[in-house]
DNA sequence: AAGTCCTCCAACCGCCAAATC
DNA sequence: CGATTTGGCGGTTGGAGGACT
């Protein structure tokens, strides 16, 4: 047997609320409550409507102190660290968030944030050359930091096998040869533009991509007392033979908490634009939409959804703790 | 002025898990 | 203990209105 209706389709009424529904529904509830039973509501309100659609009114529209009207930069920063650590759970957002909604922090996201976010994605400097042999995910696999000598200075235990992020990604082979020939070491203070010109620029044998300098790999770097932050973006342009150009970037970013030697985080994607047949070769990864999220994320967790990277990591921890509690306690 | 495109957001849909029967 | 009901959530849609041509 299926399930049954949540309410009698034919006779309810769908689409925009009036204001005579808004006032029933308002002083209904204002007067009664909600009486734990949104599906029997609408009769008892003398309403036209699902119980659902009820709810949703009431909880993203009437009830008091909703918020409406543009987000602070503030909020900004809230969403973009939330999302970066939990992904769409716009609710628990909401929670974090007094007098916005799930519906409005989504729609705000959907609508205006990630535009922000990749655009901040799409220019920023640090995308430049690359490009390293990339190869799937398998979280079956022990794998590596590219290079160990990286993290020569870190309190990273590069020994640790990584471990494994959600869904499609896809992690740079420990195979790169112009990761592998350089003697590398993590700043003790962040990279600043300042630093990129200062380095080597490196050169991929096997493909002729430019890579690029050691120290800018690693802008973003945070070395706190308890947390290490890293991203590594890389980025590249090359002509084909029918005249197209094929501009393809990919990126990694990585969160290591020494005081619970846990990391998290660790996740690569890679987009390409204008390619054939590169795929079969294993250059790259997945070039959805969801490659997206994932790098506006790498890019929230490195150092761009905030101008203040220290306020913005100590945010985002406490943030975290703030979310499993809600989730689990 | 008219047509088309784009953006925004309220509302709906379907799934899932918890509660209840 | 399985079936059913309900609440809650995230993804998606459709329409209104503004921007652009």
């Amino acid at each position: 047997m299926g399930r049954a209706p949540c309410c009698d389709k034919a006779n309810v009424k769908k689409g925009p609320w009036s204001p005579e529904e808004d006032r029933k529904l308002k002083d209904y509830i204002e007067t009664h409550g909600t009486g734990g039973n949104w599906i029997a509501l609408p009769q008892k309100a003398g309403l036209r409507r699902c119980g659902k659609s009820c709810r949703l009114r009431w909880l993203n529209y009437l009830r008091p102190n909703i918020k409406h009207g543009e987000f602070s930069d503030d909020e900004d920063k809230v969403i973009c660290a939330l999302f970066a650590s939990i992904g769409s759970r716009w609710s628990i957002m909401a929670a974090q968030l007094p007098g916005r909604t799930d519906n409005d922090i989504k729609n705000y996201w959907n609508t205006k944030l990630k535009k922000k976010m990749m655009n901040s994605l799409i220019s920023m400097p640090e995308i430049r050359k690359p490009l390293h042999r990339l190869q799937p995910f398998n979280s079956s696999t022990n794998y590596s930091y590219p290079s160990l000598s990286i993290f020569q200075n870190s309190n990273i235990n590069v020994n640790a096998p990584l471990s494994s992020s959600s869904s499609p990604s896809y992690l740079y082979s420990t195979n790169t040869s112009s990761y592998h020939d350089q003697t590398l070491s993590i700043p003790s203070s962040p990279t600043t533009n300042a630093d990129h010109h200062q380095h080597p620029v490196l050169q991929s044998q096997d493909h002729g991509y430019l890579g690029m300098g050691p120290m800018e790999s690693y802008q973003g770097v945070k070395d706190g007392p308890n947390l290490v932050v890293f991203g590594v973006d890389q980025a590249s342009c090359s002509s084909n033979s029918d005249g197209s150009c094929h501009y393809e970037y990919g990126s990694a970013a990585g969160v290591y908490d020494h005081r619970n030697n846990l990391r998290n985080l660790q996740r690569d994607s890679y987009k390409e634009f204008g390619g054939n047949d590169d795929k079969e070769k294993g250059y790259y990864g997945d070039s959805s939409l969801d490659s997206s999220l994932e790098e506006i994320k790498q890019l929230i967790s490195t150092n761009l959804c905030s101008s203040n990277i220290d306020n913005n990591l100590n945010f985002f921890v406490d943030e975290t703790k703030e979310v499993e509690k809600i989730m689990y306690y």
